[in-house]
DNA sequence: ATGGCCAATTTTATTGGA
């Protein structure tokens, strides 16, 4: 089983290098965020064409979540169900075989001690009940933009950004938590002490050229799918296409048929 | 020079991203 995350930063703009990508890589389920249109303007005819199925939540302008597989999709929930939290498209699940997938969007936070710095915290503390209310023996896959860095190694210049809002204790913390749960940093646990191993980098200041980027994007796998985990990889080369987004993939690989 | 880009909508500016 295979599986992907893209923050596509625009889905419209970016549908040719997203079919593209599935045709070369052949994933069981690709995570999109920030697909940044309403449903009524999602490019689902096309993706449908391509031989894919697909669920999407979205909303004007901003967010937005989807997934793309070669499997029939089951059980989808569109929205955390949480009122509060569903003023925002950033959370959308559904069953491919025998793995449950989670995709999420979680806010960015904009600033310490603003209401969207504690919507992102609130956010967090929705996924800890969200899986505490799951039984982590089952095969579940969590996938997104959690936008947030976990480690010195996940960010390029720490010591600069320690404590700001995308890495500091109140994020880490509940990611942890919710980690401890039994979910596992797929990409981290097969290269632990990798650096430079980054999924974003900022349009400007040519932040790519100089690999300023962070690791914010993730597949989490849960204990009986972390157990035959057999590959984690950043895929670069989409980020150095002509207008990419400013993400870029994430792919993981389990010695696990879907069933 | 403490900022440079990009996408969508409110479009020839504004907002948000991280």
């Amino acid at each position: 089983m295979i599986a992907a995350t893209f923050n596509a930063n625009s889905i419209r703009n970016r549908l040719d290098v997203i079919l593209g990508w599935m045709t070369e890589n052949r994933p069981d389920m690709l995570c999109i965020q920030e697909t940044k249109c309403q449903d009524k303007d999602f490019p689902a005819d096309a993706i449908r064409e391509a031989g894919y199925h697909c669920a999407f939540l979205g909303q004007k302008t901003f967010n937005g979540v989807a997934l793309i597989s070669p499997h029939e999709l089951e059980g989808v929930v569109k929205g955390t169900g949480d009122g509060s939290l569903d003023t925002e498209a950033r959370f959308i699940s559904a069953r491919a075989g025998d793995v449950l997938f989670v995709n999420t969007y979680i806010p960015q936070g904009q600033m310490k001690g603003t209401p969207k710095f504690e919507t992102k915290l609130r956010f967090l503390d929705f996924m800890y009940e969200y899986f505490s209310s799951l039984d982590m023996d089952d095969k579940i896959i969590w996938c997104g933009d959690f936008n947030i860095a976990l480690t010195d190694m996940d960010v390029y210049d720490p010591d600069l950004y320690r404590g700001g809002v995308g890495f500091c204790e109140e994020e880490q913390s509940r990611l942890e938590k919710i980690m401890s749960l039994g979910l596992t940093d797929t990409f981290r646990k097969l290269n632990p002490s990798e650096e430079k191993a980054y999924t974003f980098w900022d349009y400007r200041m040519n932040c790519f050229r100089a690999n300023h980027g962070w690791r914010i994007d993730y597949i989490m796998a849960s204990r009986p799918l972390a157990a035959c985990l057999s590959a984690s990889r950043v895929d670069k080369e989409p980020r150095k296409r002509e207008k990419p987004s400013d993400h870029t993939f994430l792919i993981s690989e389990f010695d696990h048929k879907l069933q």
